[in-house]
DNA sequence: ATGAAACCTGAACCACCTTTCAAGTTTGTT
DNA sequence: AACAAACTTGAAAGGTGGTTCAGGTTTCAT
């Protein structure tokens, strides 16, 4: 499962069952490189999972294919089995955690829950996902030079999915109507940012995920204005609201 | 003045009095550098602007200096009279245009505005700033992965600058009490994510700058939720309100 | 005017890394 | 057992582009 794919050793990578089901494009040239044998999918595990440590300790330009594959401990000259170019490894690697952040969000969500509970859900999962797995966030981030079109595509989708869960919940009456793309990047630049800060960039005294998502989630609820009179929505997004400390 | 920094000729680069009011670390290093003469000045500048060109549009690695100097019209050589590296340009580069931002999201607001109305001219003064100078985003971004502290920096600063307007405007009690960092990084993660879909990214049939200010302006006053009887504690910011198109 | 400091020049140096390749080993099938 | 295909290997080709340098020109204070 791609909930965990940077596992020192447990990546269980989609991978290739990601590259067979895909629109194809750049995907073609890679197919022919698909292994034939167990030995083979060792490697290319092996691989993937150096791939993704070095470029998330390193970044891109840094990272050399020969470190590559010294930490999984196969020649130089066997990389070119498996990839045609430094570029190729690094979008499959982007492709691949593009989903594993989508699924984590999914997983965390229970889809029963009121529309506001839902962001919450999604937005601590993908704090936690992100503590968990920092290179996972280094990597699409620096998608965003190395390969463009898969960094555009990587947010254009997610903010699609939080547009139409924003429509859901104004359909069913729990949000305001006309919520929609804007609402929705707005969502995620937060969800983002608050990643980046209290997961990548977590410190001592910094909240934990959970006060995070419940202080992002208030802000969602009944913005910044001051209360007047308790809009009594969400009963259930109030009991995780604990201060957190601030700086 | 920086508001402009990257105009085909008409670049002020603060960066010379930036770098000598500065901290100082590595600028000791590039003090020396500075020039003396009318002419070195020139060049500097010119060396400056050519770069921003260069990364904005082909981004760090892909950017040569040999490409730079050849935009600026100046020798090769050149370049390392004024910059020890071409990381210490990009460096220069990123800390003037972080000034840039800030000045032109300061320079956006009316001080003697309510806070909501000051959130809301910061985020249109951004997007229309990010509109006119993608490069500076660009270049800004990079810098997560070519200078990681000057990166971190400029965010932590404009945190903080947003988290003192939400204290001051919960001090004046136009704001919920208890607003701090987590909800400055959110406020400050909308904006880039809305700069970069509608500023970076704009296309045909997508809104302007205005109206996505003013619906981003209105996920902060009143949140997603039901109108649970219209809040009308900032009348002026109801006006521009004009409903966008969304897809 | 004149000399020293500032500045300019571009060919060449050099370090680094991606990519190729020809030869050898392993795997899996018949 | 035997063979073809899959896979492995590491040396070396080949490019690229940052950086240096020695020698020339311009600037500017005296």
């Amino acid at each position: 499962m791609a909930l965990m794919p940077l596992g020192p050793q447990g990546g269980e990578w989609e991978w290739i069952e990601g590259i067979m089901g895909e629109t194809a494009t750049q995907v073609d040239k890679q197919a022919d490189k698909l292994p034939r044998t167990e030995r083979g999918r060792r490697t290319l595990r092996r691989l993937l999972d150096a791939a993704a440590q070095e470029f998330g300790e390193k970044g891109f330009h840094e990272a050399s294919i020969s470190a590559i594959t010294t930490r999984a401990g196969v020649a130089l000259g066997s990389f070119y089995t498996y990839f045609d170019s430094k570029d190729a490894i690094f979008r499959a690697l982007v492709s691949d955690m593009s989903d594993a952040v989508k699924q984590a969000a999914r997983a965390a969500i229970d889809p029963a829950a009121s529309a506001l509970t839902i962001e919450r859900q999604a937005l601590a999962g993908f704090l936690r996902f992100a503590a968990e797995h920092k290179e996972v966030y280094r990597i699409i981030d620096e998608a965003e030079f190395v390969d463009p079109a898969s960094y555009r595509s990587h947010y254009e989708t997610i903010g699609q999915r939080i547009a139409e869960r924003l429509a859901k919940g104004g359909g069913r009456g729990e949000l305001r109507d006309g919520l929609g793309e804007v609402e929705a990047w707005a969502i995620m630049g937060m969800n983002v940012f608050l990643g980046l800060r209290y997961a990548i960039w977590a410190g001592e005294g910094d909240p934990d995920p959970m006060d995070v998502a419940a202080r992002a989630n208030a802000l969602l609820e009944r913005g910044l204005a001051r209360d007047a009179g308790e809009s009594p929505l969400e009963p259930d997004s109030r009991s995780p609201v604990r201060p957190a400390k601030e700086t």
